[in-house]
RNA sequence: GUGGUUGUAGCUCAGUUGGUUAGAGCGCUGGAUUGUGGUUCCAGAGGUCGCCGGUUCGAACCCGGUCUUCCACCCCA
């Protein structure tokens, strides 16, 4: 009895279509790194469990795919631990690799490895899956591909303004209009923390502020308060809660707000100057917009922090995200590297797309031309065409049997070929071939030692 | 990790209080049409009803477990 074959929970298989939509969707992000300067780099799949383990916080580190040890690893593990039943304590005697869980942190460990190879300031970007032990639900896997693109060893905030550039660039050459690319800063949230007195319970605060527009201002108020912040705290962050109006108008309300607040105080004078900044030069088709209660990252952002929503009407999460981080590189020992990143979801992207129908229709087109099988003369002649065509560049194949003609234009129907050649024994004793045009039906014959007349009417129409 | 939800033909889905041989549309195969697809007509093939167990004379249907799907939470791309 054949076992019934399935996949893991929350992965998936990709078909031609989908992966030429993928392929469509990554070869843009990427041409747009490369002009933007960066350079790809590619890292393990599987990491050593030290360098990932204890960089995502907690939650973090209960997401992250371990991989068993090989050999005997069971008799390894003393008797005391074995018994104990504890999965923290037992997890690093049985496994000592782990499943990349973003591109982020294996990109800090490559630095400083490499670091004197790099010549800073270091553009890098990086496409590859990653994997996370997540439930999977609405645009959310288990195995996932990153687009990340990052810089180190920078210090401008013109590597901000260029990175709102490239989220503006790639989303409209995609066609994808109306995004938002949502800007906050860590030092803002510091200051917020440190002038109402919560500064101990920053990730608290931030967390709970992040769910504002989800969950509203009194179920957010509500959670801060389980945290442990005080009733004066909450009250004096309530002019957060209704941070509108343009981010001058909003800047404005941080200054007086965080007057006290040196950090703070900093990190409004670095918004503005990204935004002023960005306004000067003008974007694309994204909107920029200060949000002040974005707090996604936060285990590592120091500074800014994006992160780019949907067109509006699109029910889907955030589909990219990044930040500067100035001291990812010192917990591998190497400091004073700044760096600043973006991430693209792909996979998220792909779902935008798909829903609001903005891939190339040509994207499901596998072939140009198909020839017709006639049998065992003509087919040679078709090989030989075939084959010049596919010097001139153009997709082509011969149908592989001389089956029903009947059954081969259906399969050239199903596959959405364009163009059928047809070269039977009348043609192949005129030296000729005819060729089919499938959208409109209209046939057109050709010598066959003119061929580069076929080809020229083809690319015309491309 | 918590709570809920889904699974029937290749695909999308019906299936009555638990009762004989589980249906439809699309797709597929053959024919109408021996060198012309996408339209039409005719015929046909295709099912361990997710899996394991239980209740029952009898289970696609009821119960338990398990896997899977999707959704919400946690968190996050």
């Amino acid at each position: 009895m054949p076992q019934k074959p399935s996949i893991p929970k929350g992965t998936r298989d990709f078909s031609p279509i989908e992966v030429a939509k993928r392929n469509y969707i990554i070869n843009t992000i990427k041409k747009h790194f490369e002009v933007y300067g960066f350079q790809p780099i590619e890292t393990p799949s599987f990491e050593n469990s030290d360098t990932l383990m204890g960089k995502y916080g907690d939650e973090g580190d209960r997401l992250i795919f371990k991989i068993l040890n090989s050999g005997d690893f069971i008799s390894k593990v003393d008797d005391v631990t074995y018994s104990s039943k504890n999965s923290t304590s037992l997890t690093p005697k049985i496994s000592e690799k782990a499943l990349r869980y973003d591109l982020t942190v294996p990109f800090a460990r490559y630095v400083v490895m490499h670091q004197n190879e790099i010549d800073f300031p270091f553009k890098r970007y990086q496409v590859q899956p990653v994997w996370r032990a997540d439930r999977p639900q609405k645009g959310r896997f288990r195995e996932f591909y990153q687009c990340d693109a990052d810089v180190v060893g920078a210090n401008s905030l013109l590597q901000e303004v260029e990175f709102v550039q490239l989220y503006d660039a790639v989303f409209t050459d995609l066609g994808l209009t109306g995004t938002t690319i949502k800007l906050n800063n860590r030092k803002v949230l510091s200051g917020i923390a440190e002038v109402i007195g919560a500064k101990h319970l920053l990730i608290d605060f931030t967390v709970a502020l992040d769910k504002l527009d989800k969950i509203g201002e009194e179920k957010v108020k509500e959670e801060m308060k389980a945290k442990g912040i005080s009733e004066q705290a909450v009250e004096k962050a309530s002019p957060l809660f209704a941070m509108s109006g343009s981010a001058a108008e909003q800047l404005n309300r941080l200054k007086s707000l965080l007057e006290t607040s040196e950090i703070g105080m900093q990190g409004v004078v670095e918004l503005e100057e990204i935004v002023n900044t960005v306004e000067k030069i003008g974007l694309q088709s994204a909107k920029l917009q200060l949000d002040v209660t974005l707090a996604r990252g936060l285990n590592y952002y120091t500074g800014a922090i994006f992160e780019v929503s949907a067109p509006e009407g699109v029910k889907m999460g955030s589909i990219g995200g990044g930040g500067r981080y100035d001291d990812l590189t010192s917990i591998f020992g190497l400091k004073g590297v700044s760096g600043v990143g973006i991430s693209f979801g792909l996979d998220r992207t792909y779902l935008v797309l798909e829903e609001l129908g903005l891939f190339p229709e040509t994207l499901d087109k596998s072939i140009d031309v198909l020839c017709i099988n006639f049998g065992k003369a003509e087919s040679l002649a078709c090989l030989k065409l075939v084959g010049q065509l596919r010097n001139q560049g153009i997709k082509a194949e011969v149908y592989p049997t001389a089956t029903k003609m009947q059954k081969q234009m259906k399969y050239a129907n199903n596959r959405n070929v364009p163009y059928v050649i047809m070269i039977g024994d009348q043609e192949l004793s005129k030296r000729e071939f005819v060729v089919k045009n499938m959208v409109n039906g209209e046939q057109q014959t050709y010598a066959l030692d003119k061929y580069e007349a076929f080809v020229a009417n083809l690319q015309s129409t491309k």
